[in-house]
DNA sequence: CTTACAAGCTACAGTCGGTAGAGGTTCAAG
DNA sequence: CTTGAACCTCTACCGACTGTAGCTTGTAAG
């Protein structure tokens, strides 16, 4: 029997977050001591882990809940994983293609400035004024 | 003059958050009619553009603060524009870094998916064990 | 057996950057 | 003068935690 401490530094999350997980159904409610506190078995472990893992990998914890289901259901299809993973690597190509625009554009802003003072600033410029900005930035970051 | 309504609408900005800008000390506050609307002049538009901009540019409300204060006093040196500047740069980049990880990690994970049962995903698996994982990510997303 | 103290407990507030809604008032056009 | 869109304040909510206050429990040493 682990108690929460223990499962947190086992897994690297935090005690905080474990009790998190428990609040908005992620984690069953463990067994307790007469006292009150938690105790945790090996499948608590397995389960936790599996969470920080995907959360490491972007997904939210909507998106975990539903793997978690299918995790639980082992003759399904696994289309839905699929689905699920696929949305997620969508996500992460869209952000990724922003912040490569964001980044061309701060370059682009710095390597202009003179090192002069504010009022000649090439970045403050760019900012004050979107038509000196080459990059056609959606909204968002 | 300017209604609050026309001032979002110029600068691609909800008007809840024209007033929650205002709360937070971004923005000013404005003169009001005898009823108590708001109205604004070209220097709120200006200032309203450049913090979207910025924001659009993945500056967070803090440094956009320290930037606004910057603009103010044009007889300073930039450095700490570029300063910001940077510091926003490399938060970019790390941020690509670390989604570039993950997208080459989800490619690997859906690719190796034979399609079939819930039971033998290689998606599930992945995630279930850190080990046949071949990224070494860290946290956050 | 007692004492000390780390680690546990609950409950609630705060983070960031907004967004949404309720319930009421004002402005401008017709 | 009436209508109705747009405005007002206030409050709560989102995701995914994190931190704090004030108290209780578990465990190891003396």
């Amino acid at each position: 029997m682990l108690t929460i401490g223990t499962l947190a530094k086992r897994t690297g999350t935090k005690v905080q977050t474990v009790r998190y997980y428990e609040q908005v159904g992620l984690l069953p409610e463990p067994d307790r001591t007469e006292g009150g506190q938690r105790r945790y078995g090996d499948s608590d472990l397995d389960r936790l882990a599996f969470i920080r893992h995907a959360r490491q990998l972007g997904f939210t914890l909507e998106a975990i809940r539903e793997l978690l289901d299918l995790s639980d259901n082992p003759n399904r299809s696994c289309e839905d994983v699929d689905r699920i993973a696929h949305h997620q690597l969508k996500e992460v190509e869209v952000r990724i293609t922003r912040l490569e625009a964001l980044r061309k554009e701060l370059t682009r802003m710095l390597g202009e400035c003179s090192g002069d003072t504010v009022a000649d600033c090439r970045v403050l410029e760019v900012l004050r004024d979107h038509a000196a900005c080459l990059t056609d930035h959606g909204q968002g970051a």
